[in-house]
RNA sequence: GCGGAUAUGGCGGAAUUGGCAGACGCGCUAGAUUCAGGUUCUAGUCGGGGCAACUCGGUGGAGGUUCAAGUCCUCUUAUCCGCACCA
């Protein structure tokens, strides 16, 4: 036996798979196909992270036994190439992001082939391929034309450090999401999309698919959806003021209202507003707040009263004062509210500090002592028409009272907003739009895509928010394509996750120059059946891609409504000392390095092994030794092979139960459980010192998912004919997974007291009958009466005794 | 504040869903191999008591249901993650 390179048959499979194209997949209806997918990475110049191999090895795991299994399997990679770290290195090493992003995708597929993982390299993608970024933009048309996409003048969010707009769901606690840069509000012209009108639908079609709850759950949230009321307020200065509430049935209890600082009405009143200067002097410190200062300061209501001006409660025809405070968002519902102090925290506590009387229209509580917000107990109080009723009696009340009057509805708000999709920077894909002073935003011609990214010398960001492509005048300036008078090109860019919300159906026909892929490709393949994936994505890229999936689905792109079928999340791996890794705490592991060390074959056996798939786990330098060990040991199955076929009849149960339990770990994410299941089986072996061929054939088989070299390498030693990762999956016998004899535990009073060997198919009374007739026992049930006795069959017999 | 999760040896983690807690691996201890270090092999390894057979205790904490609880119920503590003035 040759001592194990892991290096050299590593390189060597590797290179044979590469030749043979191995893994290329072809479409072949006489097949049943399985599409597994894994988010493509962004290649960054850092190269590959410990992190990625945990997501891809485990989806390499399923790729590799469904194809023994008899699936046509779909397992691509690619690149997110479009961003700003590659901007940012480029225009700081005045090399071109093209170059750049040229040589990390190098780096970065090195690596990944490094590994072993079974892609089909021939679909490779890269968003920054005008040949990919063609279909973007095409994408970018169709929701044009469907109203879809529109450029609104509006409050965004702005990083100062990357001097560009962000989406909400790139804030995170105030600051920007990739740089953690001071984000402030600014005022911007920007393009949107309209993923509010999906919102419901978002919802509800998580029925369709199997996401774990947690990532349910948070695009729920995120989504935000409320039911209530649009109740219409009317005021002294004759413009009514339309709130939205999901407690109309508090509607008595509506002492003031408050509008958020940015709120139309103000301007608008301006004239009649006494005490305007005050006013003026509060919308300015709160324009000035950044949403970090916004959200620190929150504990403390401030305000100011609107005076001349009040609105009149419809219910009761009360007049009351009108204020405008930044707890009231201008972006959500209509930006304005009714407040009710005795039921809602945040309005009693503003009632507080201003004084303001609180009603009481819930009993239940103490409304002086804080607000009373329980749901489901109160009856409501000091509310004419609505005493007496529970609080869902009343909600409905109320609702058909005031749309009766004409001054209200039902209505369901989220908290979900529109999709600033417009970036100031220039590695992006260009927006093909055209702005015409006479025809206004005209699409580009569908056959002129892809509207490529011009080449220049310069792409910094400019400081007054326009992107780096305004200055290139040959580039912007264009005659319109429907009146031929002069016009401009739209200079902003797409942002990252334009490229990423529909990547996954490219793979289906990667070279399709005609469509974004085929018909016959998109029937066939899609939809992902298994999406393996960060939960940092929840939402932002899983939100986004499924809400252009619908639209695509919705204008008949693609069949169905859903994209992926099925979505898992693996943890984080964190550094040897439990935190997060990271180049500034010096706990970063580099997989070149592990692979050099100990191979990728215990690289990928340990990061399966680390510990459960779905949650964070610590790196640790000396458990990975325990995988390379198992692997050597392995290797050194070569020299126990007998030449017999057989499995041998006493590790029959063993190698069904193995891969029984194998078979099924891997399609429940508990690989860890699997690869204990795998040590176990070859301790079983080595306790005999020695393994049949029919023994080793299935044992290799079953680990040749984790560890595809070294499975490789021995079943070519052994000369079992062609090669494992073209051999077939190993089936069991349920009949064949349970022990003809079993060991059971007797049990006195819930406690083992003794153990005995019985038949597994033995009756009740045959166990315990046995147990009883045990030595030990026996004994112990001297000078006892049993009152109750127990069989669970397989597992224990328990006697329930008490003094005689 | 709201929502979601987690808590098991020195460590990572197992426990057909109520049925022998600690599989598998790391680490550690002892012995063998080795000039030595490493490797490899053998045995042991939840805690207390006992030479041992054995015995008592034990899954963040306190109660409860049950013949039987890591698993179910009630209360509680701690940690992590997400959202955060969403009316």
């Amino acid at each position: 036996m040759k001592k194990y390179d892991a290096a050299a048959i590593e390189s060597k499979w590797q290179r044979v798979w590469d030749e043979q194209s191995t893994f290329a997949v072809k479409l072949d209806k006489s097949k049943p196909k399985f599409y597994a997918l894994v988010e493509f990475p962004y290649p960054s110049g850092q190269g590959l992270h410990v992190g990625h191999p945990r997501s891809y090895t485990a989806l390499d795991v399923v790729a590799r036994s469904r194809r023994l299994q008899g699936y046509n399997v779909l397992y691509p990679m690619g690149w997110d190439a479009f961003g700003l770290p590659t901007e940012n290195y480029a225009i700081k090493n005045h090399i071109h992001p093209e170059i750049v992003t040229q040589k990390n995708v190098e780096r970065f597929k090195s690596q990944l082939k490094a590994l072993g993982l079974s892609f089909d390299w021939n679909r490779e993608i890269n968003t920054t391929d005008p040949a990919y970024y063609k279909w973007t933009q095409w994408i970018f048309l169709q929701l044009f034309k469907h109203g879809l996409a529109y450029k609104k003048e509006m409050a965004v969010n702005w990083c100062t450090s990357c001097k560009c707009v962000l989406a909400n769901e790139e804030v995170v606690a105030g600051a920007c999401e990739r740089c953690g840069g001071e984000v402030v509000r600014k005022t911007k012209s920007q393009w949107m999309l309209k993923i509010t009108e999906y919102a419901q639908r978002l919802i509800d079609d998580l029925d369709l698919v199997d996401y774990p709850e947690r990532v349910r759950t948070q695009q729920i949230n995120w989504i935000g959806r409320s039911t209530g009321a649009q109740v219409r307020f009317e005021t002294t200065a004759g413009d009514p003021i339309e709130i939205f509430t999901t407690r109309p049935d508090t509607l008595f209890g509506a002492t003031y209202m408050v509008m958020a600082p940015e709120h139309p009405l103000v301007e608008k009143w301006a004239g009649i507003i006494e005490n305007i200067d005050e006013v003026k002097n509060y919308q300015e410190e709160a324009a000035r707040k950044s949403d970090f200062e916004r959200t620190e300061i929150a504990k403390d209501k401030t305000g100011v009263e609107l005076k001349g001006v009040r609105a009149i409660n419809p219910v009761n025809g009360r007049e009351i004062p009108i204020f405008i405070s930044d707890y009231v968002l201008v972006s959500y519902g209509t930006g304005a509210i009714m407040a009710v102090p005795g039921h809602d925290t945040r309005d009693w506590e503003f009632a507080k500090r201003f004084n303001l009387p609180i009603i009481e229209v819930v009993k239940g509580g103490d409304v002086e002592k804080e607000a009373y917000t329980d749901c489901d107990h109160g009856v409501m109080v000091n509310s004419d028409f609505l005493n007496g009723l529970s609080v869902e009696e009343a909600k409905v009340k109320i609702v058909e009272w005031l749309a009766d009057k004409g001054i209200g509805e039902s209505k369901v708000n989220f908290k979900l907003r529109d999709w600033v999709f417009s970036r100031q920077r220039y590695w992006g894909e260009p927006i093909p739009i055209i702005i015409c002073p006479e025809c206004g935003f005209v699409p580009l011609d569908e056959k002129d895509l892809p509207l490529k990214l011009p080449m220049v010398e310069s792409y910094e960001p400019t400081e007054n928010g326009e992107s780096p492509l305004a200055a290139i005048e040959d580039w912007v300036n264009v005659t319109c394509p429907k009146c031929g008078g002069p016009a401009k090109r739209e200079t902003d860019t797409m942002p990252q996750w334009a490229g990423s919300s529909w990547y996954f159906l490219r793979y289906t026909d990667p070279h399709n120059d005609n469509e974004l892929a085929s018909k016959e490709a998109l029937e066939y393949w899609t939809p992902v059946d298994w999406y393996n994936g960060g939960m940092e994505h929840t939402t932002l890229h899983l939100l986004y891609s499924r809400f252009w999936h619908k639209f695509l689905y919705d204008i008949g792109v693609v069949p169905t409504p859903e994209p992926y079928a099925k979505r898992t999340s693996h943890g984080m791996i964190l550094g040897e000392n439990g935190e997060k890794m990271s180049k500034s705490r010096g706990n970063v592991v580099n997989p070149d390095e592990i692979v050099r060390e100990y191979g990728a074959d215990t690289l990928r056996l340990y990061e399966m092994f680390i510990g459960d798939f779905e949650k964070a786990a610590p790196w640790s330098s000396s458990s990975i030794r325990g995988c390379r060990r198992f692997i050597e040991r392995v290797w050194a199955l070569q020299d126990m092979a007998t030449d017999e076929e057989n499995i041998r009849a006493d590790l029959e149960t063993s190698f069904h139960k193995t891969i029984k339990k194998v078979t099924e770990d891997i399609d429940n994410l508990k690989y860890n459980t699997a690869i204990a299941a795998l040590m176990s089986l070859l301790n079983d072996i080595y306790s005999r010192n020695s393994v049949t061929r029919g023994e080793l054939k299935i044992f290799l088989t079953l680990l040749n998912p984790f560890a595809p070299h070294v499975t490789e390498e021995l079943w070519e030693i052994m000369q079992f004919g062609g090669q494992i990762a073209q051999s077939r999956w190993p089936e069991y016998d349920p009949e064949k997974c349970v022990e003809q004899v079993i060991e059971i535990a007797v049990q006195i009073n819930g406690k083992v007291r003794s153990h005995v060997t019985i038949p597994a198919n033995a009756e009740s009374s045959e166990a315990i009958a046995a147990a009883k007739a045990d030595e030990k026992i026996a004994s112990a049930l001297n000078g006892m009466s049993i009152v109750k006795e127990l069989y669970v069959p397989g597992k224990l017999v328990n006697l329930v005794v008490k003094p005689a």
